[in-house]
RNA sequence: GGAGUCGUGACCGAGUGGCCGAAGGUGCUGGAUUGCUAAUCCAGUGUGGGGUACAACUCCACCGAGGGUUCGAAUCCCUCCGACUCCGCCA
């Protein structure tokens, strides 16, 4: 949510971002929108907020009267109350639906765009920072023949249980999966200084309404029928949603920040509207694995902060040998809460092209805003600070499943084996390839 | 699933219809004092919103959430959520 200052305020500023977003003509009428019901709601509570002083002014007499016994004159009082009773229900009730439609409105505006962000249409307006590593020369099978000649992918079986866009790993393809969740959470806690979480697979809308998934994108989630603990429920898309939310509602101490988790779990994803796009192998699963990191700062401090995320994230596929490129999205392919974001795009082999395995996001205080998430500032020439909403980032290090396929294309050998990158062969019980089983 | 206790400010903890935005304590901040540390004393210390210069000031709301009763509710009633204890069940 933006700051509904700067929102009722500066209505043109707004509008221009949401043109470099490619923002439809309704979206961007909903700022004027919004500005008119400020301007009613302000006045409703101006009049509310009198006819209540008066009432509380009144009231208090009616308790002096009430203890020197003089009844009469207190009932006179009463009937002086009763009058403005039904002015103050009308204007809560007005009130209450301009609020609930200014909520929407504010609710359904995305973020507002760092400067880096250059207007475009879609991913092909993307602009490329750098690459890193050098591409091998040839085109390889797909990672689904690779790992099915190894007998690591049952492609066929995993359709009994669930239908398309599921996976059944076995054997060493299992045990690959494994070690890439332990080896990037190692890397992170050990080296990188986060603090390692496990958190709840499913949460509540207004959970997810903190982090921007709602209530925009629904459909792209899978819904518990009959809710959960008495709210609507979902499966999380990814653990940004739990592990930003963790905090929310809170004040941090300006001491404890930058806070740092990273956090292993599954996504859950309906893919509608992607129908037809990656349906072999593992690259669109209904159900993936992911490593997140997730960072509290100032605001102040969220540029610098986004840079050494995605360096974090950028450290693991160098670890593991794995050609990438850095993407800045362009402002029709960022997300919806993102302020600024790079896309970490690693290289596959056979599709000759580098294909997305992290996403590295600054939300400023866009999602802290809707989670109510603050910290106190550190005192001013002695002065307590007044709580300010902080910046919340998150980035992927990595999506487990496209780091799979990845090592599969990129380390396949001319005999069908696939050679485990250095690094993470102690995650892998030393094993240096993984060879066709008999 | 059954039975019970309970949800108050950064924390602990009073408060059963008006004088409560809320005693007291702890913590924190500033000051005084003490030749060090400790101690002591004084003052200040919630959040959101409206008006105004997003100042001073002032008004309104907030005691888990949402409703209700009342001239007036942290205090009474209802629903929901959450925590804890005991029993049952279970990984």
């Amino acid at each position: 949510m933006l700051d509904p200052r700067i929102l009722a305020d500066d209505p043109d500023l707004v509008k221009a971002h949401l043109m470099r977003r490619n923002a439809d003509d309704g979206l961007i009428h909903s700022v004027d929108e919004f500005g008119a019901l400020t301007s009613q709601r302000n006045a409703l509570i101006a009049e509310g907020d009198e006819l209540r002083s008066a009432r509380n002014t009144l009231s208090k007499q009616i308790g002096g009267l009430m203890r020197e016994g003089k009844r009469d004159e207190a009932e006179q009082i009463k009937a002086k109350v009763a009058a403005g009773k039904d002015r103050i229900a009308a204007i809560d009730g007005e009130l209450e639906t301009i609020e609930t439609q200014r909520h929407a409105l504010a609710m359904a505006i995305p973020n507002l765009l760092h400067d880096d962000v250059t207007p475009g249409n879609g991913e092909e307006d993307n602009v490329e920072e750098h690459r890193w590593g050098t591409p091998r020369p040839d085109t390889t099978d797909s990672h689904v023949e690779i790992a099915e000649r190894l007998g690591i992918l049952d492609g066929e079986r995993s359709t009994k249980i669930a239908g398309a866009r599921f996976a059944v790993l076995r054997g060493a393809g299992a045990r690959l999966e494994r070690a890439l969740i332990n080896f990037f959470l190692d890397v992170h806690t050990n080296e990188h200084g986060y603090e390692e979480l496990m958190v709840p697979y499913i949460a509540h809308r207004s959970v997810l309404e903190g982090t921007g998934q709602l209530p925009k994108f629904e459909k792209d989630l899978f819904k518990l029928e009959g809710g959960l603990n008495g709210q609507d429920a979902f499966l999380i898309p990814t653990a940004e949603v739990p592990v930003t939310n963790l905090h929310g509602g809170e004040i941090l101490d300006a001491a404890s920040l930058p806070i740092k988790y990273t956090a292993f779990t599954p996504c859950f994803r309906s893919e509608a509207g992607s129908a037809g796009r990656d349906v072999r192998g593992l690259i669109r699963q209904h159900q993936f694995h992911k490593v997140e990191m997730v960072w509290f700062v100032a605001p102040e401090d969220a540029e610098a902060a986004h840079e050494a995320l995605t360096g974090h994230a950028e450290a693991i596929l160098q670890k593991l040998g794995l050609p990438y490129r850095k993407m800045t999205l362009c402002g029709g392919d960022i997300s919806f809460a993102a302020h600024k974001c790079y896309d970490l795009e690693v290289w596959l082999p056979s599709q000759g092209t580098y294909r997305e395995i992290s996403s590295c996001s600054n939300f400023g205080t866009f999602q802290a805003r809707r989670m109510g998430l603050r910290y106190r500032p550190e005192p001013v020439n002695g002065k307590k600070s007044k709580p300010r909403a902080a910046a919340t980032l998150n980035g992927s290090g990595l999506a487990v499943g496209r780091t799979l396929v990845a090592i599969l294309e990129n380390y396949v050998q001319p005999d069908g084996s696939v050679m485990i990158p250095e690094a993470l062969r102690p995650w892998m019980g030393g094993i240096k390839s993984i060879v066709p089983s008999a």
